[in-house]
DNA sequence: TCCAGACATAGACGAACGTCGATGCATATG
DNA sequence: CATATGCATCGACGTTCGTCTATGTCTGGA
């Protein structure tokens, strides 16, 4: 039911193709891990901090958070490959992968609009 | 209590100052409104079409969700500015507000990590 | 060896999300 | 004017999220 009169009548230029579901979800869960305000300020404190990184133990107060969640964010951005754990003794130390971001930063790159439409 | 033994001990090269609560606010709803592979598929496919624009009127059969659920994505896509709506006639164009994405992109070009931290 | 501290995990709870079917509201067309 | 159609909104539902307190686990130092 989907060839309807619709086709011929609204903008027919539409006929682009999809992302696939699979580069969808990927691209999804990256930006799920972005989508916290928290996570955005922890993202950019690391990105700021020498060699990208540091370890977290005066973050909970700065951001006016409990420690547990702090750790439930981190884990989020670890779990997206957006920051690498590395235990120093009793610290922990993160750093960025901004290697990570470089699927988003192209998805981002959305082509310029160009030519008519209908 | 929060420069307790902490600072003195763990990397004290991390003294970055904290993005603004507000800006980081901003960002994620940017963030959020990408952070579904529905939306993200819709998305890319607006900016692969002609001149950013095109009706989603084969859509909904084409992603496998329905008409009510479709407007709730646009309008999604819509609140955070990364699309414009335009009613002709019967049916409604969507464009690409590409300018929407300066902001997350520039914050995605997090700093390249220069220097040791300890 | 034992204690203190840094971090993770578990459990709980309210809020927000994604989806649907049903309905309402315009607008083009006969 | 009556009808059909594209879209938005409403109400409902199960799921996921963000946060907390309480507790467990591991490591370094007295």
């Amino acid at each position: 039911m989907s060839t309807t009169t619709a086709d011929e009548v609204c903008c027919p230029g539409a006929g682009a193709d999809l992302l696939p579901a699979a580069s969808a979800d990927e691209l999804a869960l990256v930006f799920k891990a972005l989508a916290d305000p928290t996570r955005i300020r922890l993202l950019r404190y690391l990105a700021e901090s020498g060699a990208g990184t540091a370890c977290a133990c005066h973050l909970p107060g700065a951001l006016g958070i409990t420690q547990p969640t702090l750790s439930f964010h981190m884990g989020k951005l670890h779990d997206a490959g957006l920051v690498s754990r590395e235990k120093r003794g009793r610290w922990v130390h993160w750093t960025v992968r901004t290697d990570a971001l470089r699927g988003v930063r192209a998805f981002l790159d959305l082509p310029e609009p160009a030519g008519e439409c209908c």
